[in-house]
DNA sequence: TTACTTTCTTGATCTAAATCATTCTTAAGT
DNA sequence: ACTTAAGAATGATTTAGATCAAGAAAGTAA
């Protein structure tokens, strides 16, 4: 069912990774940083499209992504899916569920991908040596609820341009941690898939697009995208009216 | 700003709390719940309709609810809040913002109701002597993530109907994992509060509580519901038409 | 190049739920 | 008891966004 490709391994040290600040290691002293030397079991590609877990599946492991991106999916016992979020470069994969040892999502590549593999046995063995990782663990866990959080704002109580709007400023912002420019990028989902994340049809997003770019927010060219006027689409979130 | 109220502490040992098998223990092995003695500091009493804490607080312990029910908001800079979500005894409180160290949202008390208080310090104090309850800790955090994903999905991707006929189902679910009935509750939260949670107008919610009712799938008198027909409720949900 | 597929845009129409408005309940205070 | 207030139900109207429908770009394969 998974095709993983495992990479040449090679530099799979987090303490020389150049994801470091944005990744697991983030805020650790250079010190215990070392010592995660064993911590990256594995280091595997999925191909586009490609699943890295599925619903159901056992969970074993985390995985931090380390080049590409990866949406994740939530479904019901019936109904179709929801995108429950997308992940770029340095950000954990597959926290869900960690408590029952069963992935509560799908985790599909939308570009080829890469990610290192982290085992939960892994991480015990090696949080005796360095105290901070299980806080780290904790971390990223807690910043995975709050993620959660903020979408379940934008769905509960805000409007279809003003979720736009924060869905826009929130990548800008993760361009901006890991080193890309903050208002000009290439989105790596269609219309579809951020209608279906937002709660919206394609086609209201698209409008949105559309009206953005007239309004002079934006300048959108099929999924390259640049912010004009950060501080309109922040103005706009923030109106509740 | 928050008046807590120390009650007298008795009994405040996890191995004799009848709430063992919904709380943080469940599933830990008898001899090491046992060890947990200590892992209370401390139990406050929190009246109606105040805080527990408030986005922004300092964040240094967590939460067990013991007794009553509390509510969890969501604030973004801008606009008000979104109810992210109502516990039950039994349930974990303040676990986002547990890596910031800094509460991601607010905790207000829907009727007079007391918690246990556990400090983060203490955790992993007593981690060294009970290694299994760093594996509670995930499995609660990841527990959250995955309530939230639920509640991601019914705003993202159901009609009105069908969330509100998930969120009966939800909190039957765990009205019975405490030992009380499924089919016959009092609700502590007003329509308002209702609507406000699954992203609907509190007139919706009268309405489809009306409807429910005319069909025959429930029974409602204020806010004490009564489930007739879970079956109608569960098919309703699955419904995607 | 052409043909074909997928994704996106834009328009016209419809509808679920919001909003506005009023009455009815239940609870709480005097 | 009466008075006031908060919550809930229900009706009338509006509207944001969905749905239906048709073209236009862009990407891919032959």
């Amino acid at each position: 069912m998974q095709k993983h490709v495992p990479v040449t391994v090679q530099a799979t040290h987090c303490g020389t990774c150049t994801l470091g600040h944005v990744c697991l290691p983030v805020g650790m002293p250079a010190h215990e940083v070392e010592k995660l030397d064993n911590l990256v079991n594995d280091r595997i590609r999925i191909p586009k499209g490609e699943p890295l877990y599925h619903h159901g599946d056992s969970l074993d492991a985390l995985y931090a992504l380390r080049a590409g991106s990866i949406k994740t999916i939530v479904q019901d016992a019936y109904g179709q899916g929801q995108i429950s979020g997308f992940f770029l470069p340095g950000e954990i994969i597959g926290l869900d569920g960690m408590g029952l040892g069963v992935h509560g999502s799908s985790a599909i590549a939308m570009e080829d991908s890469e990610v290192c593999v982290v085992k939960l046995e892994t991480i015990d063995a090696i949080s005796h040596q360095v105290p901070s990782l299980q806080s780290q663990v904790r971390r990223v866990l807690s910043q995975e609820i709050a993620r959660s959080h903020q979408v379940l704002l934008a769905l509960g109580s805000m409007r279809s341009e003003q979720r736009l709007a924060a869905f826009l400023l929130n990548i800008s912002q993760r361009m901006a941690a890991l080193g890309y420019s903050p208002t000009e990028f290439v989105m790596r989902m269609s219309r579809e898939e951020i209608g279906n994340h937002l709660g919206l049809t394609l086609e209201t997003v698209s409008r949105l697009f559309s009206r953005f770019a007239k309004d002079g927010f934006i300048r959108v060219q099929q999924r390259s995208v640049q912010l004009l006027d950060i501080h309109a689409l922040e103005q706009l979130v923030g109106k509740n009216c």
